[in-house]
RNA sequence: GGAGAGGUGGCAGAGUGGUCGAAUGCGCCGGUUUGCUAAAUCGGUGACUGGGGAAACCUGGUCCGCAGGUUCGAAUCCUGUCCUCUCCGCCA
């Protein structure tokens, strides 16, 4: 089998903390480039050293005023104690309003803080989209097809599988209703993903739709602004999520893990909302860029120094899952210029579409990534090895089992058939309950 | 949705303005004794963050759901918020 271990080089696990940044100013800013990032790094070196000296100095305010405070109970007699209470209140003034400068610097450097993407992995090449690297192929080899070959929507059409007129009449382009073969392969997809999950040992779980913007801000989603990709609730701190990683990594935030328990494999489904502004124009027909979708999405907590080996493994997973549906695709690591802010590498497996373009393209259908500590740090998410002192970050990944609607495009498009029927993958016939969509009439 | 009660350390659970980072018990770590296990007994045992030190360690600050407020001083009083529980209503 092809699924040599990628990458077994182990770097020092990277910590984006503020002390790193301090000290490795050149190389945070680096990597800022690498990645396309626009941020100030030298500014926050700047204010965060203030913040520091700042720091200092109302830590001493507050010492003087506590001694002061704690003095007042063992005053003698009134007018010493009024003259301590005065004493107390000037110092805590001279604290407050330091602290008030010291918030406003630190709202700024908080602010160039949070827009610093991850480190990224040393192999990860480094550029934009075009750099991107293919690490390998599945199982499966393109084939080209011997008859016109129809796309998913056309397919769909003919054999009465997806409403996308319908969707949109009921909640606007984009929404469609899945019907008939297409139901029965939702279902048998997530069936399919699951058996192979659960027997990995991961945690199944069905997640809340819906999130908080605190859990949507710490997995790295910005909710509410101007180009966000994220649906929000109206008079409430809620949104539609975009993906189970956001309920999955948030489930544990704030929270302690013993390290024997580490690693962790949560495995959910969730339906993924996405408002997809500012993607118009780009490929999207049909099922490939949709509002709404279901998911089967893989997680993980680890110690830093299993990370990468949970992060090939998710791809080894995700292969998998596509050798055995007998879809063809192809392995990339994904370049740094395309890499988002959590993620220090990715993985993404590319199915063969053969409806897609003119003659066929490869089209993204899952994502693996190792996000380190980035999101542990921003959710609080700690674990604690006994017997010492102290809690350290874990590392979090993700990565897609199944995304349902591209699955179902890689699907329709590779098992059509000359006669115009579609062939269920074998390995789902048994919840789909037959071997075949139409029939080869001609 | 309405009414009430409550959120304290790994857990349970005291604590209603200062001596409380917080009693006590359990758990955990270490010592002693008996020793087959167990029991008994003594001591230790939260997190975050800053400074000093090679280190053991020493020394500040912050934290009692979260955010504000009152006060010289807040776990304790006030406001908001989130969550949990009980009862009622509604409902798959």
């Amino acid at each position: 089998m092809a699924r040599t271990r990628i990458a077994c080089a182990r770097p020092v696990a990277p910590m984006l903390d503020k002390r790193f940044i301090l000290d490795n100013t050149e190389l945070v800013q680096t990597n800022c480039e690498h990645r396309g990032v626009k941020a100030d790094v030298l500014r926050y070196v700047a204010l965060e050293t203030e913040c520091r000296q700042l720091q200092q100095e109302i830590e001493e305010l507050s010492r003087q005023a506590n001694v002061v405070s704690k003095s007042i109970g063992k005053a003698k007699d009134d007018a010493e104690r009024q003259q301590r209470k005065d004493e107390g209140r000037t110092l805590r003034e001279q604290k407050d309003e330091k602290q008030s400068h010291l918030d406003r610097i630190a709202a700024e450097a908080g602010a160039i803080y949070r827009s610093m993407p991850n480190l990224t992995h040393p192999e990860a090449p480094i550029g934009d989209e075009a750099h991107s690297r293919e690490l390998r192929q599945g199982e499966v080899e393109v084939r080209p097809l011997s008859f016109p070959v129809l796309d998913h929507v056309e397919l769909a059409e003919q054999h009465d599988l997806i409403d996308f007129e319908g969707g949109a009449r009921i909640a606007g382009n984009g929404f469609y209703f899945l019907k008939n073969e297409a139901v029965l392969l939702e279902l048998a997809l997530q069936q399919y993903a699951m058996e192979l999950l659960v027997g990995e040992g991961f945690v199944p779980t069905i997640t809340p739709d819906l999130a908080r913007g605190e859990i949507l801000q710490g997995i790295g989603f910005i909710p509410r602004g101007p180009e966000t990709q994220i649906y929000s609730i109206e008079n409430h701190d809620l949104n539609l999520v975009a993906t189970a990683e956001i309920t999955l990594g948030g489930l544990y935030s704030g929270q302690v893990i013993d390290q024997d328990q580490l690693p962790l494999k949560l495995c959910g489904i969730s339906h993924c909302f996405r408002t997809e502004a500012g993607a118009a124009g780009r490929a999207s027909r049909g099922l490939y860029r949709v509002h709404q979708f279901t998911k089967i999405e893989m997680f993980a907590f680890t110690l830093p120094e299993q990370s990468e080996d949970m992060h090939n493994y998710f791809c080894d997973l995700e292969c998998r899952l596509f050798d055995g549906l007998g879809i063809p695709y192809r392995v990339i690591d994904t370049a740094t210029g395309d890499l988002g802010g959590p993620a220090y590498r990715k993985f993404d497996l590319e199915a063969w579409m053969p409806g897609r373009g003119s003659s066929g393209e490869y089209g993204e259908v899952t994502s693996a990534s190792n996000c380190t500590d980035y999101q542990a740090r921003r959710l609080n998410i700690r674990y604690k090895v006994k017997g010492e002192k102290g809690t350290n970050f874990v590392h979090t990944l993700n990565g897609t089992a199944i995304a349902i609607s591209r699955a179902l495009i890689a699907i329709i498009e590779n098992c059509q058939q000359a006669d115009g029927t579609i062939v269920v993958p074998e390995a789902l016939q048994k919840w789909v309950g037959k071997a075949r969509i139409g029939s080869a009439a001609g």
